[in-house]
DNA sequence: ACTCGATTCAAACGATCGTTTGTTTTAAAT
DNA sequence: ATTTAAAACAAACGATCGTTTGAATCGAGT
């Protein structure tokens, strides 16, 4: 094995797994999906799949560190832009920090969304950790950002209304229209922006109603 | 094979093999839990598996069936008495009758969240004729009664909305409450009360905003 | 030209898979 | 007691799985 993080440049084969592993895993599924399959429309080797990335598992946390790495880093920049901005957060212009530059990478690998709606369907011994690495930390920087533009949302409250917003996201991705609606590039951004209004009211409601707990 | 569908009263061991596949299949999901595994942790000789559900899918859907068929008929009746109700319809009791039935299945069984939530996992050529079987009639029905609640809010602007409500419900379905939340029955109730607020927020939403498409 | 590490390759490892077969057991009907 | 169909059983089918091995090939540095 060569590398096993972002260490060099990925070679030729790498990439060309990568692609295959992406496709695929997307397609079937983690478990219905075998090395063969991913080597032979790869075009390389069986055995450079374990040479390269050490194990299935391996593989597959890969594939989605390298779709979402670059989504979350813009997302920390344009959220670090917004603090330094002289205007005042809207909890518009942070949920548009957020959703902003996953349309950008849909825009770039038209498998972005099922690929990361895959990550939230496999079994929770395989993508916990891969959940926790790749999205712990954007996740708290959000709901930090989010608590600060609402602070009559109790922490608590926020933390399930997040909650609901990440699921809504996973579901159109994963989904990307309702039933009858067509599936395009433009309807899936159509659907972002709708979905940003039905989270913004969510989050911005007010929660007049009592707990029981 | 005795009976496939709802034909007769189901045998000791069909029982047996559906219980042990429903833990199991939530557990693993559909590709990595084997009909072996299956038959063992049922007690019953493998062969059983097919001789009752035909194949590996048949049991799926099976387990599935079994799981949401009683839901989805209570969800009918309440519908049904909420509409010849004299009261006026709101959207607040459209939703809890769209939830109360599913509260209420999670209370006889926990498995039922995770179950309903691991349907929505697997690969589309296995669930999309199951999901459209099981839930093609009782979506199209809350559509419509929720549209007449809401005559404001255009047919396509409510599926989008409506679709956004069932992605937060599969959310917490599959993962319970957000991350740092313990998660007992108590907090699922409380978790589907937040959730029927945060969908209300979104449902009754001023969809001021000019769409481009 | 030679060396040596990086990479590719064919082949096999043991294990497990969904499904099928043919037989045996069970239990109700004649 | 005999018949008969449902149910349970052991055993095997061919296929595919993730992983490992060891040799062949390549390519830059000496």
């Amino acid at each position: 094995m060569t590398d096993n993080a972002a260490d060099t440049a990925p070679t030729d084969t790498q990439t060309k797994i990568l692609d295959a592993a992406e496709r695929l895993f997307v397609a079937h599924g983690y478990a219905a999906t075998s090395l063969r399959a991913i080597a032979s429309a790869a075009g390389v080797n069986l055995a450079a799949t374990h040479y390269y990335f050490g194990s299935k598992k391996g593989l597959f946390a890969s594939v989605f560190h390298r779709c979402v790495q670059p989504i979350n880093e813009e997302r920390l920049l344009l959220l670090q832009q917004l603090t330094e901005s002289e205007r005042p957060l809207t909890i518009r212009s942070v949920l548009e920090s957020f959703f902003a530059p996953l349309v950008e990478a849909v825009y770039k690998n038209q498998r972005v969304p099922a690929l990361i709606g895959r990550i939230y369907a496999e079994p929770e011994s395989l993508t916990k950790p891969i959940l926790e690495q790749e999205f712990g930390k954007i996740a708290a920087r959000y709901q930090l950002a989010i608590s600060e533009v609402l602070p009559a949302v109790p922490t608590a409250e926020l933390s399930w209304r997040f909650h609901f917003m990440i699921g809504s996201m996973i579901h159109l991705l994963q989904f990307n229209a309702p039933l009858g609606t067509e599936s395009t590039y433009s309807t899936f951004i159509s659907g972002i922006d709708r979905m940003i209004d039905y989270a913004e009211a969510g989050l911005t409601q007010p929660n007049e109603r009592q707990r029981h707990d």
